[in-house]
DNA sequence: ATGCTGAATAATTTATTATTTGTTCACTGA
DNA sequence: TCAGTGAACAAATAATAAATTATTCAGCAT
């Protein structure tokens, strides 16, 4: 398989590397998202962009690749919001987990449910991309790390090891993170099983620490 | 011709319908188990029990209902054991309920270890008998939920709706209910990772019950 | 009746072929 | 030199045909 050369420039001016490939991404992103990763070809994606088919593997490997770019900007934007979240929140640390992973289900839920198509494009990627998976549990773990680290600054929590707390928490709220691939519920249901969870998780099972319900957290 | 082996035998009087049932379904066992569902014939399971097809349909509606009733019986063994395991176990509600959830991980773990082929079952019922898999939820949060409220009456916990906490502990717990369909971990890491969950949902995060170890757990 | 058979039928699966599509690369024009 | 082309080729996908198999049911034996 071959390598990118380094262009240098083309449109020299007008279209540096970096530009091309968001051009790239941009046209892709519109095809598959209207028709479908397998249903969109990448003779199609180059003719949107006036080029030849050929020209698009000097800038990605193949269409997975753009297809995986896709899914990595995905995961950034929702990465983004979390971090927005977390920052404007000014809650307790218990509330803004809570905030975190409600978003974080709520984000995911609606990119599915605004194109079925999302679904197929995520299949492909986790199927034969599955780092990128890990990548996106790692980059929203260091957030949940950082709402764990407020916690236990403000005395709230007194975890030893927040890195490792935020991954016990996403595997307790895995089904969250692909809603619709596990149950069929409304995104109401999902939050409110979410709530359960988180209550869980906060309060604990021992008697010093009952679960409490969001509201009762709220008003704490 | 008569290929009706067991002479002196009439069925109608020694297979009563129930007694038939089981013997179709054990014929089918074996042969889902050796080949798959998708590989093993009606044929050849009537002509395994020395009967011709059609006469398996006086006894099971179809092929896919005697594997839902394979699948059924699975999750009662599964049951079963963690019922056991509930009864003989004589620790703190807090171990009995990690008890119950690692042996769950590890029944379902090692009966899609041994074969591959109820890996196909397990998928064909869950796609095409989705309410089989309720049921599973069902039966097992019954005994979770009796592990809390022996918690709760000892003083350990003090939950006012066991059967819900008992739903949000699955929710938490669901990824290690079918573990090589999400990770490719070996038993070992989901074991660890368990613990790890069960120490959350017991502790929880607050700053007056943080997670402890298996260990410490047990020394309690 | 009752328990069962086995050929007939309908639905699936498999095997085969045809078509499309992803990818490469020798070449082109600036 | 280098962005870009487009025909060539291999891999994947769709379309089609053939074979297998699930399911039914009229009838046979008891």
């Amino acid at each position: 398989m071959m390598r990118n050369g380094r262009p240098g420039m083309t449109d020299s001016i007008f279209c540096p590397i970096t530009k091309m490939r968001s051009r790239i991404v941009e046209a892709a992103y519109a095809r598959f998202h209207h028709y479908g990763l397998g249903k969109t070809t990448m003779a199609e994606i180059a003719s949107d962009l006036g080029m030849s088919p050929g020209n698009l593997y000097r800038y990605y490997p193949g269409k997975l690749d753009i297809a995986a770019e896709i899914a990595r900007q995905s995961f950034c934007e929702l990465a983004d919001v979390m971090r927005e979240t977390l920052r404007k929140s000014n809650g307790t640390a218990t509330e803004k987990l809570r905030e975190l992973l409600l978003v974080q289900l709520r984000v995911t839920f609606a990119k599915i449910e605004t194109s079925p198509k999302v679904m197929e494009l995520a299949q492909s990627i986790s199927h034969d991309r599955p780092d990128l998976g890990n990548e996106r549990l790692h980059s929203t773990r260091a957030i949940l790390a950082e709402c764990l680290s407020q916690g236990n600054a403000n005395g709230e929590f007194d975890l030893p090891d927040v890195v490792f707390t935020a991954e016990m928490i996403q595997s307790a709220t895995h089904i969250f993170c692909y809603p619709q691939l596990w149950s069929h519920l409304t995104l109401d249901k999902l939050e409110r099983e979410l709530n359960g969870v988180v209550d869980l998780l906060v309060g604990g099972l021992r008697r010093a620490a009952q679960p409490q319900t969001a509201n009762a957290a709220a008003a704490a």
